[in-house]
DNA sequence: TAGGTATAGACGTCTAGACAAATTATGAAT
DNA sequence: ATTCATAATTTGTCTAGACGTCTATACCTA
């Protein structure tokens, strides 16, 4: 490798490497090569190489994870917490196909936690969507929502043809709806969860509890929703 | 120096740093001991001073300068270019106390250039002020102004009272007044525009070229702003 | 088969030294 | 006193090596 002069070593490589992943080279979510390889690649000290590294990680271009390797960070969706939020406008906005798949749904009764949110009876029958959303075949969250039956019989069929809980609200003359409250949390996620969200178990999810209400504030929707946290950020504003 | 074990001695360096500037030992703009005196200090390699400092200047609060130093930084004033921004209006949000000294003024021929952006004849006599924003006694940036005499004859003995334009404007029934255009360069400052924002000559100055209009559209103000670029950063929305 | 352990692989930190690049201080010559 | 060349200071880059920490995997044992 012959370098040019007047720019530092280091800077050279970092440009080499961004334009590698520009190019798909390296593709987001890829495993960049080790640090060692990249030192045999260019032919320089592994100091130096580390140094091109700290400032793709200070870009926000690659993540590094000690122990296991640097990875190409997917680019991350700022997802705004306000009141209006809509996924699929959210999505398109940053000029991404948004799509929400259907896994599974049943309706069971609701237990003491469901019925508070939802301002219903313990024991009513509610609807239970679970589903996953994703962008540009990429999956951002996966949401467990829960609707009372008597308002919404017959939604999930609405849901699977529209993708949008807010394309089948509309079918039930719900024009409008706003987010009541929103609580935030990180954990890990179960096998399941991970492996919806295509994301290694050993990385962390965000968390939210909320509850969506009508224009005259009934509640109608309850929904525990795991964002990956590699993909998506909460804006609060 | 004894090191705490399982925090890496950087990041208490780092740590300790911070403290030393959050109490005053380092206040803004003052320099950092140098590299080996901190070497000294606290008995590590110099690398692992570097490695602390480049947290520091990551984290934007110090800057440091090839052969001459690093300076404890500035908090930098975010100024967002609304077309209703007011200088006041922003440092007091920011808890800094605004003041707006007259440095000079006179009455002048307008030239070509001034005529032109302020929609007069040339030849017409304008007000050029002379001014300098501050912020808690720190200067911000320094202004030069003019205003068609016609319409604002004795604005200057207001202007030194209520050292507002804004203020200013309303005594000419002016109530309300936009921002029409705000053209942005940066430049070094001359001799006189760095003594009078205290900075050094070699430190760059960000330039505004802006013309103001009342509600009816007619130009009020045609001024050219430096800001000191190591206090101030602009913002466009 | 399940579980724990050992080991290798990979990134993180620290030290040591040399030279380059930018700035500032010094001192001589005019 | 000013100017200019030189030296000293100070930060930037690169190399070299050692050891620590974390992860994943292979292997051994119960």
């Amino acid at each position: 490798m012959d370098w040019e002069p007047g720019l530092s070593i280091w800077k050279q490589i970092e440009k080499l490497l961004l334009s590698d992943i520009a190019d798909g080279v390296f593709a987001p979510g890829d495993k960049m090569p080790t640090e060692m390889e990249l030192v045999r690649r260019f032919g320089v000290n592994r100091h130096t190489v580390r140094r091109a590294m700290a400032a793709l990680v200070d870009a926000n271009v690659v993540r590094v994870e000690q122990g296991r390797g640097a990875f190409v960070q997917e680019q991350i969706l700022d997802y705004p917490l306000g009141s209006k939020t809509r996924f699929s406008q959210i999505v398109s906005g940053r000029h991404r196909l948004p799509d929400k798949r259907l896994i599974s749904s049943e309706i069971l009764k609701a237990n003491a936690n469901i019925a508070q949110f939802l301002d219903v009876k313990p024991g009513t029958r509610v609807i239970e969507l679970f589903s996953v959303s994703e962008a540009d075949g990429i999956p951002l969250a996966v949401a467990t929502s829960y609707l009372p039956v008597a308002r919404f019989e017959g939604i999930v069929e609405i849901f699977t043809q529209t993708k949008s809980l807010t394309e089948a609200f509309k079918h039930f003359g719900i024009d409008d709806y706003s987010r009541k409250t929103t609580r935030i949390s990180a954990q890990l996620p179960s096998s399941r969860v991970a492996s919806l969200l295509k994301q290694a178990k050993n990385r962390p999810v965000i968390s939210t509890e909320s509850v969506d209400v009508d224009a005259s504030g009934v509640p109608i929707e309850y929904g525990i929703t795991a964002f990956s946290s590699d993909r998506v950020q909460l804006i609060v504003e």
